[in-house]
DNA sequence: GTAGGAGTTAAACAAATGTTGAAGTCAAGG
DNA sequence: CCTTGACTTCAACATTTGTTTAACTCCTAC
């Protein structure tokens, strides 16, 4: 009934910011500010470090991705809000991210398609008026 | 030889700026910030207000499209300066932008893919380690 | 115990893409 | 002539997504 997780350090939150940073290739300020936007989360240390999850090094290029599609940080907090907790976080729940910013994709580019479609069948814009001719005039 | 250009009012620019808004559905505010930007050209009147070609509301939709696809204001600029004069512009040249765009968006395309694979195939990221069991445990 | 390196917060700054507002100009109608 | 509506410019403001900086804390090593 239960599904594994993808824990490695026995489930304990283990990586500081500047390696989370390093992993993920973002800098220490954009997951402070990820967090502070509820994208990212962190436990701290007794002496109030962060300290985050292996989760949230996928968390992360998630969000980059996420945000190459086009979707804002407050449509990103939107898709992740269906993840469980962190230590809980199995393979499905990338996927079901991953399908989901598939089908973002799609709905994105049938958009784009249908307005770079537009853009030249529309008679009053790119087509050639019926009286003018083109490539005409040998 | 010639091409044969796409003009309607006798070559002559004659859309004021709010009825250039009013037919691309952006705002005035906006066209001026292209127009200040290089993206959008016009001609004065004796009164200095804005004139614009029939080529022009073409030249705003595709603006919006290629932001959509993700390009910046500059980038936008690099790919129409290509661009004949305003009065010069014909089906082909709309082709030619067309295609550019299309271009652009497979490419970004294939990365976006590519980032997509790399989250869900990365071992250290969203494999299940070896050790444990995905779905197990009926 | 003290010097260094890494972390912390809050606030200021920055770049991109516009919008809004104030103050002035121009042309048309009454 | 005078009002009205659409235009002009310029500057200030707004939003998003971060980066930079200053002042402070914490842990480790000497």
């Amino acid at each position: 009934m239960t599904t594994a997780t993808l824990a490695r350090n026995g489930g304990q939150a283990t990586l500081t910011v500047s390696e989370l940073a390093h992993r993920t290739g973002v800098a220490p300020s954009a997951i402070r500010f990820y967090e502070k936007h509820r994208l990212v989360v962190s436990e701290r240390t007794a002496g109030n470090q962060r300290r985050f999850y292996e989760a949230e090094e996928c968390i992360v290029k998630i969000i980059r991705v996420a945000q190459r599609v086009g979707l804002s940080i407050a449509e990103i907090r939107e898709l992740m809000a269906d993840l469980p907790e962190r230590r809980r976080i199995t393979v499905d729940d990338w996927c079901v991210l991953r399908r989901a910013l598939e089908s973002e994709v799609r709905a994105r580019l049938q958009a784009l398609h249908a307005a770079l479609d537009d853009l030249t069948s529309d008679q009053r814009l790119c087509e050639i008026p019926p009286t003018t001719t083109h490539r005409a005039r040998h």
